[in-house]
DNA sequence: TCCCAAATACTCGGTGCCGAGTATACGCAC
DNA sequence: GTGCGTATACTCGGCACCGAGTATTTGGGA
């Protein structure tokens, strides 16, 4: 059975082994530093799994078990040829075809209707206060991340994530508008239901 | 312990049962009549499990077992006090604050610069026009929806799509169109690195 | 009236994921 | 030199989730 892509967090090792061997701990400490576990979940116990999954399909190898100082064994992995190219297809396949996901706030606004308009405008309003927040904390680092000299592309995929963040603002305003004014279709049935 | 809010796929279940009645079964059905699985993901395992979980906590109870025709024996829930506030307590959650989420694309676009750029440039195209179709069928489901007679309010969650749809191909357009270009920041040592 | 496809209603074993827990080693203070 | 907090490196039990599978019933065509 060939090599399953689920966990994002498999592609990760694959890209950071592309740089240079590893062992898992020190991959967790690079993404750390590197901010990636922002965009990708990391926690130790899939870490782990992921490597181990790695390692049975021959994407990557245990190239050495070093010993430095007292410490326990660490065993260092390197990724292979097979690898490389699972590391380059399947980041094509990740960005040429949108996956199928569950925002959870589509989830939330699709039954709005069930709240009070009073309570909706006032949730409503919470949310964009927090996405505002959320957009000038992203506009202060990318202010850094430039500052340090680091290109756009090492960054890019927080551009990507103001863009989304702005767009959302600008539908909640609308939204929050419209309800204010009762302006949203279908209005005067909602606010007859709750009272 | 008390109730953990996990699977969204609960509150669906409250939000059914705040309307009326039914077995489990039947949940799954509404769901699928009215589009509902498109925004919550639906399967029958999870559905039993979240509903013996809810039966569990007390949101809901087991109201009847009704013996239709020779068909096996269904069980009938029906929604609690309790559960009707857990039901707008979460709503209003998931509404006002934003969940931490892992988008896949921002894992996939985070490595980009792995790839050529000439590779880059294609599946960046290749997504864009298959959120232009996305964009276009919703649109079509819009129109039908509004031509039915069923107010903004009812089908809310797929303008918010739409405009987020909209946004993210803002976004590959332009990315497109700097690669092309060679007008992003770090292009010259991408173009460099792969040749 | 017989047969078969579709609908009904649910079950259950497997798998991925998680994160708190463990155990050792280093470094710094006093 | 001894105590203690922090860093290193990994493990393991458990739980949510999944979806293919099962068993029965209904409807309709030949």
């Amino acid at each position: 059975m060939s090599f399953k892509r689920m966990n994002p967090l498999a592609l990760a090792v694959l890209a950071l082994l592309a740089e240079r061997p590893m062992h898992p701990y020190e991959m967790a400490q690079t993404m750390r530093e590197r901010h990636q576990e922002e965009v990708i979940k990391l926690n130790y116990g899939s870490l782990y799994t992921v490597v181990e999954q790695l390692a049975k399909h021959e994407l990557i190898t245990a190239s050495a078990t070093q010993k430095a100082g007292n410490r326990p064994e660490r065993t260092v992995y390197a990724i292979t040829d097979t690898g490389t190219a699972e590391l380059h297809d399947w980041l094509r396949e990740l960005i040429a075809v949108p996956a199928k996901e569950y925002p959870r706030f589509e989830a939330g606004i699709s039954m709005v209707g069930l709240l009070p308009p009073d309570d909706a405008l006032a949730v409503v309003e919470q949310r964009c206060a927090a996405v505002d927040e959320q957009l000038t904390a992203l506009a202060v680092l990318l202010e850094r991340l430039a500052g340090m000299g680091l290109p756009q592309l090492a960054w890019i995929e927080l551009d990507y994530r103001m863009a989304m963040l702005r767009a959302e603002r600008a539908w909640l305003t609308w939204f929050a508008t419209a309800t204010r004014e009762g302006a949203v279709g279908g209005y005067d049935h909602w606010e007859g239901k709750h009272r």
